[in-house]
DNA sequence: TTGTAAGCGTTATCAG
DNA sequence: CTGATAACGCTTACAA
């Protein structure tokens, strides 16, 4: 009886202190059910000589919830991503959650299937920290059956991103941020501005794509080129490797994010192009990187993000499932832009 | 009886099928155990028809291990553990592992901590990815203490650097690497190298100070400068300013890791200090920053240590617990540094 | 080939 | 204040 390999169950305890498996569970773990003092003494003792440690397995069993929380990124690597993932973690980690975070590759698919065994586990919520497609495929739909089975078992799911499925959302003015960041480059007197998008028929890349335009249209002036991305380094590099091909460069560039635009501006800096002399360049995100390499950039406040989310679903704010909370941008003016000259 | 809320357990399917829970068991999770044909296909409609999906937390409950994998980590947001972080969870994934990754901000104590969490939810295994103390303190012993306890109920611990406690590692020549690194700054004609160092105590910041200092010696030089560090970008800038606050720069200057090295390169660049003309500057590690910076580096096959670790994991190698495979690093040349001109 | 039943380690409901 | 005991959902001998 007395579990083989394991001095580590509650019998195992109660036996040892001479008490109930109820009244150990009692003590041992927070429950407000009055015991004597005496009694969760006795009970302390025992466990602390058997090094006991309660089994969050069983305990997840029963109380049908774990102590998880999942954050579904699109891409670990991506500071983006990674800042967000800490603000999680840090909130997470301080209310003794364990938080687990999935890549999914920004494919659908993978959101789903890592959603599917966060719901096996009974974790208590999940964060889409990434953008998703526009429309309704049949991907999205399959998403949207899992969503509402996970939630069906309880848990709270959060995107930060605008999404095609209901949920709470908490999130930055994407369309805003790029508006911002053209308006400025416009101040400077630019004129001709491309921008290299993120993925289509993603949100965010829409959403970005939408303010660029928005502001160039408001100052009268003539849509700038638009270079194809997915938000990453490469695609800057690709997008810049165009442009020096074409015979003559733009005044500024905008990358739909800070990987893309430090791609184009080291693409630039490569070929002999000066930035911010002969061109400026502009990203979004304020992720380390531009702090490095001391981008403009337009800063995403990615840790509060992550934590305010995890705040919302371990405080069980379950809330009106089409609540939006908007958080604050602001322009990050750096060395990579500056006054046209010529 | 037929679980409120739960159309999805076992039992619920074995009812609709008109089976028994072990026959249901049996077709549904992979049993070898035979069944017939046409039960099996009762069993699946069944299953079909309520969504049926396991209780991970009940599978693991009984079967004494979960399919979880853990990924303690110095610093989430750092790439080089961000990339091994995506190695060990692209094997686990495609295993049907789910990777937990826990930012324990190089403290012992939060690596404990995790641990404990980890063996909690009975994870099959846990990856240290960082660096520890060297030494006996008791943090060490009580993280020893944990270690043992989890590798009593059959987890698998492995270590990607040189550590306190008894482990199977997969790591590489940190000493070599950073030996590598100085000897071909020492080719090039410098003679002053600093070197910003990381974290005092710990292995790797050792091993790589040990190396920088041997291709030192070997060649007849005199021991550079040792600037204080812990692997970050801000403990780079503040070397840098440090040494353009003495009287003359040093001709190369090494960043114990990519990080810090970017930090005294920015530095450097924002006084006005031309890199390399004026001083070569070299990192250790080959993540996306020094790529995206083209910073020289000694390349760590960082997603390689995890994906080998995961896979010792996932295949149940317990092996040797002192066994130890050293990756090859490479020195990669790029554009911080070059031949001493003055 | 199928079923019965004993756990796995907790929590929670009810009686004392 | 304390203790039985029934779940929780699943796996796995052991029987049939």
């Amino acid at each position: 009886m007395s579990s083989a390999s394991g001095r580590g169950s509650l019998a195992d305890v109660s036996r040892l202190a001479g008490v109930s498996v109820a009244t150990a569970s009692r003590v041992l773990n927070g429950s407000t059910h009055p015991v004597a003092a005496a009694t969760r003494e006795r009970v302390l003792a025992a466990a602390r000589e058997l090094g006991y440690s309660p089994s969050a397995l069983a305990q997840a069993l029963v109380t049908k919830r774990s102590r998880i929380i999942g954050v579904i990124v699109g891409d670990v690597v991506d500071p983006y991503f990674a800042e967000i993932t800490r603000g999680v973690e840090d909130v997470a980690g301080r209310a003794g959650y364990l938080t687990i975070v999935c890549n999914a590759d920004r494919r659908t698919s993978a959101e789903r299937q890592y959603l599917d065994v966060l719901r096996d586990y009974r974790a208590v919520g999940a964060i889409f920290a990434g953008s998703g497609a526009v429309g309704e495929d049949e991907e999205g739909r399959e998403l949207l059956r899992s969503i509402d089975r996970a939630r069906d078992q309880g848990m709270n799911v959060i995107a930060l991103a605008t999404r095609s499925f209901p949920a709470q959302r908490v999130t930055v003015d994407n369309r805003g941020a790029s508006y911002d960041l053209t308006d400025y480059l416009l101040s400077l007197g630019h004129r001709r501005i491309a921008f290299v998008s993120g993925p289509t028929g993603f949100y965010t890349s829409f959403e970005r794509l939408e303010g660029f335009n928005a502001a160039l249209e408001r100052s009268g002036v003539e849509p700038g080129p638009v270079y194809d991305g997915d938000f990453s380094y490469e695609a800057g590099q690709a997008a810049a490797v165009r442009m020096l091909a074409e015979r003559r460069l733009p005044d500024a560039i905008i990358g739909a994010n800070d990987e893309t635009a430090i791609g184009v501006l080291t693409s630039l800096r490569q070929a002999g192009a000066e930035v911010p002399d002969a061109v400026s360049v502009g990203g979004i995100g304020n992720t380390r990187l531009a702090h490095f390499l001391d981008l403009t950039t337009v800063s995403v406040p990615t840790y509060e993000l992550g934590a305010i989310a995890a705040r919302r679903i371990l405080g069980g704010e379950t809330g009106e499932v089409d609540a939006v909370t908007i958080l604050p941008h602001r322009l990050v003016t750096r060395a990579t832009t500056s006054r046209r000259t010529q």
